[in-house]
DNA sequence: AGCACGTTTGGAAACGTTTCCACAAGGGGG
DNA sequence: CCCCCTTGTGGAAACGTTTCCAAACGTGCT
């Protein structure tokens, strides 16, 4: 009856390879399934999984050898089979316009920890300010079946982002917000911040001040320059008391036109793009100009760490990227539990420093 | 013998709930898989799968019918199901210590979309510089069963760090490096960089430099500081030509003894840190220094993108981390299939700008 | 003593793939 | 004409989970 070629049945055949890859350790020890654990316990799979998922109809001692035998065997459950089962991978898909960009980067580090705190993982993607890359990002996203997606959208529609539009997966915008996409968004109001700095600005004793604007074709920059006008209109009455340039990225030309503005009288500037208030930085102080007290005054959108580091510190309009986190991040909870939640505005705010100080007298 | 009560099988069953789930828009239309391709395309679930894998045994009207139902019905593939089949993600993970770091960013940046033209997604995870976050983030990775890992692991050994060089998943560490995980690593050679600077300093006139060194408990912070003083050995003979200043990243005590070593007779700064380069230039600026030409020069490691928009631009040495993303990228491809790949070291090299000019005369 | 009920358990199905296996169809060479 | 080989196909198993279902096992009540 008992054949001698073939195993008995009295030797477990729980890991087969265990002998042999012990003589070469080139070949990866398999990872321990919780076919493993539950074999090591002596109890049954269903068991096995219930204790692991902390599910209350199991006994003490069902639970004191589960979780022994997943400790001896260092077990770590396969999340790729887990959500093929339950169909939830407890992730989620964040894409920024460029990582490189130190306000994505603060608000992608605090996304994930926001997510780590929840238990929520996040895979952050950037797509280098290109529609295609940003489309394959979401694509792949999409085939690693993530619960939903914050996105910080490029200029314009794309396919993917039809097909997320269209199809009824979660997905909030943040920052920048697209019209086309009926998604609920959680974005910056510039106002505030814009009419603090304003005013503190008139408070200190300038008179005409010049905004430089930039990215004029997306929200934000439309939404911050509005809000210059706005400020104004309220605050400096006066006609030729507000001077705006816009100012592309990549052509310091609009340099000149500061220079020409300041020769004329104005005291201050207000930049859309914290990129630009740098060059000025540098291109003022070079120019021999005084910034800060008695000099120019300085004030900037989104609150860089290096804006600080230098002298005298700029002044920023800081958008509270860790508000826009925490918010976009309740949103798409919300959603993805089922909730349609609507959209959300973060009040900006100003952070006064050396750069912001009184004008030359007379 | 036709049953009239059961359906016949001329009424395809593939999408059973697709009219009920456009009665109510609530309910997210179920994604299709491959089943409903199979079914639509009248093939069986195994063609359809060959089919949409590029498997070579399938004919040209398989392949024709297939692909048109996957298009008709926006398939795409499950890739944790995919995964869990073929135990394989064609992911892998990247752990920096801090995403906000523009140095990371940017390496970040590069291996993702090296990754992308790969077929390759990279999960970015940043640890915000604390261990446990490190090792959570290890974790869920691994569970998420990546392929590999590209770590810049924080100073010490950790629990997960620890497991990962006892396992036997494949990683590779880059920038730091940790000896104590037998990883093969790549990082940048600080010496030729240096060298350059030291040289260039020296060739414009230079006779004292100092070097503000930081982290240099980590191992780029050892090597670098001794690069400078193996280049100013051979460069810089004289005893007192030589300067070290170490210097924390949360305390500015060092800028006072910056300043009294430019008082003795310094007339140039080389930087470890580029946090440390960018409060200099504040702080000397402010104290009335001239940086650059006739004045003092600065060169910093890294290659920030704010050096180039400041007045002087800010002589770089850069460590080139596309470079050391790509071979990062290929040498972790290399474990993957098997190998077991030496470790590599990119050579510095120096981006002069104006920060890097003539001292003053006499 | 019997019965209903609550707790715990094992077994099995299912999630969406890929891939092995066996087989059918067709074609060419003996 | 038969056999063999190639090519393509369908069916089924397997990957590692969770969860449904039914059964086992006490326990307390009548």
């Amino acid at each position: 009856m008992t054949n001698p070629t073939e195993p008995g049945p009295t030797v477990p055949t729980g890991s087969p390879q265990g002998i042999e890859a012990q003589s070469t350790n080139r070949a990866p020890r398999a990872r321990p399934t919780i076919k493993d654990v539950a074999a090591l316990a002596g109890v049954s799979l269903g068991t096995a999984s219930r204790v692991l998922t902390n599910h209350p109809a199991t006994s003490a001692t069902a639970r004191e050898k589960v979780r022994a035998a997943a400790l001896s065997l260092g077990y770590q459950v396969n999340l790729r089979a887990r959500s093929l089962r339950t169909s939830r991978t407890n992730a989620i898909g964040l894409i920024v316009p460029d990582i490189r960009n130190p306000f994505f980067a603060g608000l992608a580090q605090s996304i994930q920890s926001e997510g780590l705190d929840d238990g929520i993982t996040v895979f952050i993607a950037s797509s280098q300010e290109d529609p295609d890359q940003q489309d394959q990002h979401l694509r792949t996203l999409l085939k690693e079946q993530v619960d939903g997606l914050i996105v910080v959208p490029l200029g314009g529609m794309t396919p993917m982002l039809e097909q997320l539009r269209d199809q009824q997966i979660p997905f909030v915008t943040v920052d920048r917000t697209l019209d086309e996409l009926k998604a609920p968004s959680v974005d910056a109001d510039p106002l505030p911040g814009v009419y603090a700095a304003v005013e503190a600005l008139r408070n200190l004793g300038h008179r005409r001040i010049v905004y430089v604007g930039s990215l004029l074709d997306s929200s934000t920059g439309r939404e911050r320059l509005l809000a210059f006008d706005n400020a104004g209109d309220a605050l400096l009455p006066g006609g030729d008391a507000r001077m705006v340039i816009a100012a592309p990225l990549d052509d310091d030309g609009w340099l000149r036109e500061l220079d020409s503005f300041l020769d004329d009288g104005a005291t201050a500037a207000i930049f859309g793009h914290s990129r630009h208030a740098l060059r000025a930085f540098g291109h003022l102080r070079d120019a021999g100009r005084v910034i800060g007290d008695r000099g120019v005054s300085l004030v900037s959108f989104d609150d860089l760490d290096v804006f600080s580091l230098l002298t005298p510190a700029i002044t920023a309009i800081t958008q509270h990227p860790e508000q826009l986190a925490s918010r976009a991040m309740a949103m798409l909870s919300a959603m993805i539990g089922g909730d349609r939640p609507g959209s959300v505005r973060i009040e900006t705010s100003l952070i006064p420093r050396e750069s912001l100080a009184a004008p030359p007298a007379g």
